[in-house]
DNA sequence: TTAATTCATAAACCTAGCTTTAGGTCAAGG
DNA sequence: CCTTGACCTAAAGCTAGGTTTATGAATTAA
């Protein structure tokens, strides 16, 4: 089974220019064309799922090119590949806890600006900074507020 | 209490030319100077306290300055505020859904390239997936290769 | 036959969010 | 008194990751 160059951009939500620039980047090395026209095989799909993936742990291009080349080489490459994957998980958790720490905030705010709107200014708001928060809302702005381990 | 723009850098791990631009693109402003030199009081450190947590949630610089705006503009802008907060809160829990994906396709691949490791080849894997595949590890197969709900 | 689609390339262009550079002020220490 | 270090500005520069433009070929639909 083959694809256009147009039914995978519809697949993958992925403009046609971007999968023509990853091409360019040499992530379909061995992707077939029929007098010019690109075909996009199971191969290529299969890539762009892993593609996708990588690119959403923020793995730079050029890595993920550095990627697509291991896989080239066969079974001699299995461990730099399994490396990368575990490096990106350590990434990727790491970065939920950072967005859960924001999340803290975000709630914390809009409790906030709850009781802002409801007293029509900030006035006891500031009296209750943080020691006399709600224990819900404390837990939050504690969060919110623990230091960085750098 | 003040402090100089480069204690702020340290306290903040932010590089000082990034608190200069911050301060030109209008987050600060009513610092105030002494013959030219930045003093950032509480406010300024608070208010890079909010801009770190709207910029983890990825809003853009632009739309931080409007924030700063609708805080000078005080208690009737308490709404617009709290709005802005819901949103990001609706942003960032739809991306750290998006992680979570991430990281089962993450977990399968290291799973994988752990078998393949230990088979030498990947023969046993390719006669697996995806219906022979042990339960926790199809788990996070399906995981990641859920239907986007867009 | 003509018009609309879909594909192709190379190269220029774009944007956000900084960062660097070049040139200068000012206070403290040796 | 001179050097070092921390600060200042304006303006140019940078980078990743695409996107747009200009140009053209091949296929299909009317």
């Amino acid at each position: 089974m083959y694809y256009s160059i147009g039914e995978v951009s519809e697949m993958f939500h992925i403009p046609i220019s971007t999968l023509r620039y990853y091409d360019k980047e040499g992530f379909f090395p061995d992707m077939e064309r029929v007098s010019g026209i690109r075909r996009f095989s199971e191969r290529e799909i299969e890539t762009l799922r892993v593609v996708d993936c990588l690119k959403k742990s923020k793995l730079e291009i050029k890595e993920i090119k550095q990627f697509i080349d291991w896989t080239r080489l066969g079974a001699k490459t299995y461990e730099e590949r399994r490396n990368l994957f575990e490096q990106q998980k350590k990434n990727v958790e790491k970065e939920i806890e950072e967005l859960e720490k924001t999340m803290s905030m975000l709630k914390y705010k809009c409790w906030y600006y709850e009781q802002a709107i409801k007293d029509g200014n900030e006035d006891k708001l500031h009296e209750m900074i943080p020691e006399r928060l709600p224990k819900e809302v404390k837990k939050w702005y504690d969060h919110a507020h623990e230091e960085e381990t750098k």
